[in-house]
DNA sequence: AACGTTACCGGCATCGATTGCGTAAAAACG
DNA sequence: CGTTTTTACGCAATCGATGCCGGTAACGTT
């Protein structure tokens, strides 16, 4: 390969680069550019042709010092799962199409980098912020800061429950309901919730779902086999064998997440229990890995995409009303799917 | 709750409003700001307590508009996948430390929305790209004028042999050889691949490297044991069962990635297979699901995070220098993760 | 007392666009 | 042919910052 001479490009050509090598002043090149009315054609014609011999692209950073706003969202979401990135691409669908650019961040669970994020995005003066709050996030003060200075704002699925903020979430309740009295007409009625750590709110939720659907079979409350876990695997095995070992053997497990889940039954598997005749087991998303384990795990669905989908909505409504509109908050409901994990009895 | 009283919040304060409202220059503002020697101590001070007071943000676009970069990087992945997740979270780790701000987006592996996203960024101003390319890209004259441009430019993982730019990739002959060595020396001989689209760099080079190790260990290529399918599951279901279906009856199966490899694992299943007994399984990617299938898939890790890591840093690197720096290629090495589905002797 | 230093600070052009206003030339009108 | 109306375009301010250049005042020096 011959070593070749490399130089710095010219600098891209700008509106007044047009201008001059047409002799016309940059409001017309400017006007003619955005198709005005007053123009003449054979001008406007010259400039256009102009513009594209010179491979002129427009600087968008200009144009927003002078507008206002940059065309791009900030999306920060805890971090790139199935679910997350499932919600990024419905965000990400409405946005192409309203011509928006989105910036996604991860805060990877962190507080703190959700709040560097949060400075970042909004440095780089992106008209609003779609977010989804890291787990470690308990003051919500940097969220409310945005609000008071007027960026639009959406939350989705980890919302903050004392933030009058918009916000698309799932019915969590309604979720957990589901998938209890699937069990129980399963015939379970030693059914444990494996859930995520007692701060988080959306297991929370799930919790109250889980209690309500116990209390309407008339099952009693056993807070024993409520046990709370950090979201992952490991912790998850780790907390199925304490509730094995604790003489409270559950027949059944409904986790708040498929990850746990998964960890779940790989304790189950060790302890040589088996999956769904001894244990019953549920969780909850939907994953795709959902469908490839042996047995095939039920799990609640959550519509993610649509999910993103919805959030970007309501953003855009925000962004494009004059007033600032009164937050409202979205409910979309979740779908059980049944398969192997949970199926005692073939209907 | 009560129906409140929303109205825009006043416009963000400018250096210009500290300025008025201390009586000073906006030069002073500016440079007190910036810690600049030549400020009275005291002036500094009231600079700083004013813009605490005021809520001051510096505005980035401004800034932008005059030193020419955004310190952001625009990240194109063909979609967000375990392996893309993975890596762009290896580029965000060495970006955040280095002050940038990472946009992703996703081209969905359409050749069009790589262009509009190419397009999208550019004219956010990013100071540069890093793409790993969809794998509907056959034509790269987007990358390459990029390149003429003088837009920094780091492609990796899915990148293309006939551009001259700096690249991050793995050693996918490698990768396949140390497959099919694993292969043969459990005894299998032969061994079939399940491919990507022929026109997939990618695919090819391990078809390249499944080539050699045949011709190494003395087999005999058999182009009937070579299938190519699109790179989704239901594909590689079908081409399993056709492979089956021909009277080629493989000893075992190498996949492009997890994702065929699952395919294949489920016709093969359906069929009454044993796997690893009937017919070995190997994938490409190690994905987390790998090791929760039944059996667990051996699968050829690839350093997806390292491989973000590496593509930022050659990014920043070609950034801060002064000259344009000569394209280069870094190559990762994969590990073969040996599990349960190519495990035929207990060693 | 006159001059040079130094410390501080302000004015202004600039980055690449948009946009309101003003106006010359051309067209339409009476 | 004079007047009004259009048409088409230029001027200059603006957006929020940076940074060069130059100026003023308080010192210190001889």
């Amino acid at each position: 390969m011959p070593l070749q001479r490399r130089e710095r490009p010219a600098k891209p050509a700008t509106i007044k680069d047009i201008a001059r090598s047409l002799g016309v002043s940059i409001s017309t090149v400017s006007r003619a550019m955005r198709d005005f009315p007053d123009v003449n054609p054979d001008t406007k014609q010259a400039v256009l042709d102009m513009a594209k011999q010179l491979d002129y692209q427009p600087n968008q950073v200009a144009l927003s010092l002078v507008t206002r706003h940059t065309h791009s969202i900030g999306v920060i979401v805890p971090n790139l799962d199935y679910f997350f990135a499932t919600a990024v691409r419905g965000i990400d669908e409405i946005a192409l199409e309203a011509g928006y650019t989105v910036l996604t961040c991860q805060s990877n669970e962190s507080y703190g980098r959700e709040i560097t994020n949060t400075q970042r995005l909004l440095n780089s003066q992106v008209d609003g912020l779609i977010v989804s709050l890291s787990s470690a996030t308990s003051n919500v003060d940097h969220m409310r800061r945005l609000m008071t200075r007027g960026v639009p704002l959406v939350l989705f699925d980890r919302v903050a429950t004392d933030l009058d903020a918009t916000k698309v979430v799932l019915d969590n309740h309604d979720g957990a309901m589901q998938a209890v009295n699937h069990l129980f007409e399963q015939g379970c009625r030693r059914i444990a919730y494996l859930a995520g750590p007692p701060s988080f709110s959306i297991s929370n939720q799930r919790k109250d779902g889980y209690l309500a659907a116990l209390r309407q079979h008339g099952l009693p409350v056993n807070e024993d086999l409520i046990i709370h876990c950090e979201f992952d695997q490991a912790h998850a095995y780790r907390a199925t064998e304490q509730l094995l070992a604790s003489g409270q053997q559950p027949d059944a497990i409904f986790t708040v997440s498929d990850r746990l889940a998964i960890g779940a039954l790989l304790a189950l598997r060790h302890r040589g229990q088996r999956v769904p005749e001894d244990v019953a087991l549920v969780g909850f998303n939907d994953e795709p890995v959902a469908s490839l384990l042996t047995p095939t795990l039920s799990s609640v669905s959550q519509p993610a995409f649509e999910m993103g989908k919805v959030a970007a909505q309501l953003f855009l409504e925000q962004l494009n009303s004059e007033s600032i509109l009164p937050p409202r908050t979205i409910v979309l409901k979740p779908v059980l799917v049944v398969r192997e994990s949970s199926l005692k009895r073939r209907p």
